[in-house]
DNA sequence: TACATCATTTTGATCGTTCAAACTCACGGA
DNA sequence: TCCGTGAGTTTGAACGATCAAAATGATGTA
């Protein structure tokens, strides 16, 4: 049923040849005006797509754009919005988003090179970046075109295009909105040292207490669980904080058991279901960049290095009151 | 730099022809063992992956299953989690998932047109399968290989394989729950009727009641909103209503604001880190599934028409008490 | 010895597109 | 008249794989 449509029945519709429809896709500029509505009206009548395969042999571009799709351990996370924005904003650009999954550095790299030689992607998009992340380098040694959402932690810059949000710029301007509300005993509630993002998000908390001269003792490191969070906020209570900045919408949300005065990260479903203040990031943007920036990069047009977006900041009150 | 590395490549350092090495790949049951092993040997020598576009061009096969990414309102979905079981199955099966994303179903059906014309995907999924569904009609008409997560509601069943989740088993396991602790009026908190997956869940609830010879009068409608939700488990339980069963995670949401006695729908992260109790959809297993029936038939094995699973009953406690 | 049979391997054609080069033809200048 | 120029179009080849059919060669049988 309904044999596939060539570029050939198209030539033979339109009385050229197929190069001539090539053309009038590709580079309409070279094809005589009344000929290119010609041929357009037969793609029209026949419902002609360019096969990507056939193409793809050709040019050796796929116009597909592989993203892994995380595991979410807690669900808490905001890749999935981010995905959809990158989807979109793909399609905008003419490409499409192969998945993939993977379950570490390593096992991502091997899956990388198989899609490299079996669908040949045009290009990655990498996220949660991290310390001494081996597939930047694997990636940049093979002359790969990718874009990461998370910029590079540490010493492993290879000076690949990146996409981030401004954590410390954000943590900073929640301690200020605290200040500014006459809270002087302001906690953080964070990872471990060690986690770029993390240790991103306390500088903003101290940088702000700095500025006006207060101490940063009001400091804690959990793992990440509201239970934990839950602990750390009624430790800093206990020694006299009023309000508290956290990492994550996960340790606010076990903080929130203790005070009001929270302000989470990610602006997660979970923080608006609550009512939990957060600071949220702008993912449509940030996918956008990315696949501009990728896009850019494949298409020679000439395009930022980089780009750090800012989180805003969103005020609830208790939704019970 | 490096070439692509080609069947012709691997012919060549296995001293066989081309159509041999693709028997190897394809139907190694016709070559000889010794040849075989020889030609496996090369293949992994030059790190030969078979091209995905060439094999497409011969075959008409993309090895490529085409799934919409949802935008999700209030994010309290399940979505993203299914999506990763259903990528991790495609690999299982040799497959990949590529995204789409669409405004509604007209849209829908316009870009699996295009994608069908294009990319040309071996399969397609669709979610949220609801009344007057064009989608699975179109599809069907054209016998384009699909699976629905999501049973095919009203009278537009066209027979295609789906897989979904027993939403009635659910809310009538969770009905009992409360009926056995020593609940006698138990409300249900639900969506306007009309939509089929919510009126199967009242479905469950009904017939628990029902079985025990108990009244079904304390049942509301919402729009699925937690501002709803609320309002709906305060008039019921003014009504006299000691335990809720809801439709959802975020109308339950709302009425854990009243009582603690409340049971949602998804076991979504917010659902886990409120302690919210709620009904569990098997996502993996509802992704593996679809990926099964659809593989299947386009192998020509024989698979089930449908696959209705079960829901998991989790039940948490306060967690500051 | 001649021939049919079978397992194994090879050859040639093809999928639909675009690149590179060649062709056509009207036009203008010498 | 002849030739160069350039706009517009066409032709042939190629991308890398698999299908279908043909070729090869060893084995058994009459």
């Amino acid at each position: 049923m309904a044999a596939k449509v060539t570029i050939a029945d198209v030539a033979r519709l339109a009385g050229v040849s197929r190069q001539t429809v090539s053309n009038v896709l590709n580079s309409p500029e070279v094809v005589k005006e009344e000929t290119r509505q010609r041929v357009l009206a037969a793609v029209e009548t026949l419902g002609y797509r360019v096969s990507a395969a056939a193409r793809q042999m050709r040019t050796g571009r796929s116009r597909l754009l592989a993203v892994r799709i995380e595991t979410t351990e807690d669900g808490m996370n905001v890749f999935d919005r981010w995905l959809h924005g990158l989807t979109e904003a793909a399609e905008r650009s003419g490409y499409r988003v192969l998945l993939y999954t993977a379950t570490d550095d390593e096992n991502e790299i091997d899956t990388i090179d198989r899609l490299r030689g079996e669908f040949e992607p045009d290009g990655y998009v990498l996220t949660s970046t991290h310390h001494d992340d081996p597939r930047t380098a694997w990636l940049a040694e093979r002359d790969l075109p990718f874009v990461t959402f998370g910029r590079p932690w540490g010493a492993t810059d290879v000076g690949h295009p990146w996409v981030d949000v401004d954590g410390a710029a954000g943590t900073e301007a929640a301690t200020r909105h605290f200040l500014a509300t006459g809270h002087r005993r302001i906690g953080f509630i964070g990872w471990e040292p060690g986690s770029g993002v993390g240790d991103d998000r306390r500088a903003g908390w101290s940088r702000a207490l700095s500025a006006e001269g207060l101490d940063t003792d009001l400091d804690l490191a959990t793992d990440g669980t509201l239970t934990q969070g839950r602990a750390a906020a009624l430790e800093l209570t206990g020694r006299g904080a009023t309000a508290l900045v956290c990492v994550s919408d996960a340790v606010a949300l076990g903080a929130l058991q203790v005070t009001r005065d929270v302000v989470g990260f990610d602006d997660t479903p979970v923080a608006a279901a609550v009512g939990l203040s957060s600071l949220g990031q702008p993912l449509a943007e940030v996918a956008a960049r990315c696949v501009e920036m990728l896009t850019g990069r494949l298409s020679g047009r000439p395009t930022e290095s980089h780009a750090l977006l800012s989180p805003t900041l969103v005020i609830r009150k208790d939704p019970r009151s």
